[in-house]
RNA sequence: GUGGGCGUAGCUCAGCUGGUAGAGCCCCGGAUUGUGGAUCCGGUCGUCGUGGGUUCGAAUCCCAUCGUCCACCCCA
């Protein structure tokens, strides 16, 4: 016997039932995207690594240690992609999508970082994003922040807090770190590894440290909302005001800093209690100077991804996805006569009803056997056809909820009485795509 | 990359300090030659994650490895 072949670390196989709740989420939200006018963008799942290290950052550990990396065959390196805003951005410079231009755009897939698994985290794992070009001013941040909030509501998703925070300009940002790094230089021997680390790559992180001994330090820093330059607390404050005249909620969180280089002025995050140590199930935030670094024309952008792995594993723990509908009628077929027959009449009746769910008994066995096949399938009913049926051109229907009694039904009827449950009988509640 | 828990039937798990495996569910068949859901009866399923080692003998002890879960780190 030969040895099976284990599956990856962290890359794993969506199986049916939860397949259904991911179709779900991912209609609610592809139906909201498009509701507020964002069309559908199919990126590359692979990019030259150069684009990540160049828009995420070179010293972030995503590019350091996480992007799975390899050599194309004639030399050039590629990495699978470990978010997809930068395939968004280079896409746009690309085809010219940015030139006096404004796009709304979303797209949805799976992304790769190299990272331990953990509760709502995998070395595969799917996003779906919106991004918004050519929008400079505070009013398409407060659409996009609607935006994830109606898809929520859609889920029926209950219990996310939206946290807020402005990084400023990127020159205000690079003012605020200075003070920062001055700050925590002064009190180096206070800071734990992590911090010490973090003060080289990236000091804004240590404001997001988890080390309640570092609590009382990260208290007494600098609050870059107070170092904000004066367009950008603008911009904070009329992004705010908006999100307080739709009742949006949020809480202000000056050391929410998020991870990328690419970020400044607006970032929020929807965080959750209840994934563990995986708290965002989706966040973003504005990267107006990323198209121009990549080699675009200066072009204001903003966008956010959510983790779809996450949101499945909250909708499912709160039995939010709606069971798949099951089949209106399940054919059996009784006897060699029968089992040559019905085929072609349940492909007549899938061309008279194309609403109909039509399950075909295959596979043999027993009367018995084929019943209860019938009934876990989940169907409305067993139309059962026999010698007796054939000779006299009836099926028998019989109900498989409640209690009433099976009937002989004409074959010249059958198509309207199925009409009939098509309609009323199991409208699915799963919108078809 | 660091630390810890766990891998026994398709699933959930039992198997005490070493004597080569068991239950429930599922599935299949029957009680009911053409009628499901309830009940009863019977049945199939395992190289005990993999590879080494210790031992007369390993699911059990040791090592390695792979997978999985949780936390750190990082982030969706």
């Amino acid at each position: 016997m030969s040895q099976s072949v284990n599956s990856i670390r962290g890359i794993n196989d969506i199986l049916p039932p939860e397949s259904a709740a991911w179709q779900w989420l991912e209609a609610a939200a592809r139906g909201v995207l498009q509701s507020y006018g964002y069309a559908e963008i199919r990126l590359p799942i692979m990019e030259r690594t150069e684009l990540f290290a160049r828009s995420i950052g070179e010293v972030t550990d995503i590019v350091e240690k996480e992007m799975y990396t390899f050599d194309d065959r004639n030399g050039d390196s590629l990495s699978l992609r470990p978010e997809a805003t930068a395939s968004c951005v280079r896409a746009g410079i690309t085809h010219g999508l940015f030139h006096n231009q404004q796009q709304r755009l979303w797209y949805a897939g799976p992304m790769f970082r190299y990272e331990r698994p953990q509760k709502g985290r995998y070395r595969q794992f799917h996003q779906m994003g919106a991004e918004a070009f050519g929008f400079a001013g505070p009013d398409i941040d407060a659409e996009l922040i609607f935006v994830s909030a109606r898809i929520w509501k859609q889920l029926g998703l209950k219990g996310l807090e939206l946290e807020l925070n402005s990084l400023g300009s990127s020159e205000s940002r690079g003012r605020y770190r200075e003070l920062l790094v001055t700050f925590f230089n002064d009190r180096y021997q206070d800071l734990d590894e992590d911090s010490r680390r973090r003060l080289l790559q990236n000091p804004l992180r240590i404001l997001d440290s988890k080390n309640p001994e570092m609590a009382n330090l990260v208290a007494e820093a600098p609050v870059i909302t107070e170092h904000l330059d004066d367009e950008s607390a603008e911009h904070f404050a009329a992004l705010r005001a908006m999100l307080d005249a739709s009742g949006v909620e949020y809480k202000l969180n000056p050391r929410l800093v998020r991870g990328l280089d690419y970020y400044n002025r607006t970032v929020f995050e929807w965080v959750t209690d209840r994934l563990g140590a995986q708290s965002a199930v989706c966040s973003g935030g504005r990267y107006d100077g990323l198209v121009e670094q990549l080699g675009g024309r200066p072009t204001p952008a903003i966008g956010w991804a959510l983790g779809i792995e996450r949101l499945v594993e909250l909708i499912r723990g709160d039995s939010l996805v709606p069971a798949p509908a099951g089949p209106h009628a399940y054919i059996v077929p009784l006897g060699e006569a029968a089992e040559k027959r019905a085929p072609a009449l349940a492909e007549s009746l899938r061309d008279q009803l194309p609403e109909l769910r039509l399950h075909m008994h295959c596979g043999g066995g027993g009367m018995r056997s084929r019943m209860k096949r019938a009934d876990r399938s989940g169907a409305l009913c067993a139309l059962i056809i026999g010698d007796d049926e054939l000779a006299s051109s009836t099926v028998v229907l019989k109900p498989l909820r409640g209690q009433r009694d099976q009937e002989i039904v004409a074959l010249e009827e059958l198509q309207s009485r199925l009409a009939g449950l098509c309609n009323d009988g199991g409208a699915s509640k799963l919108k078809t795509y």
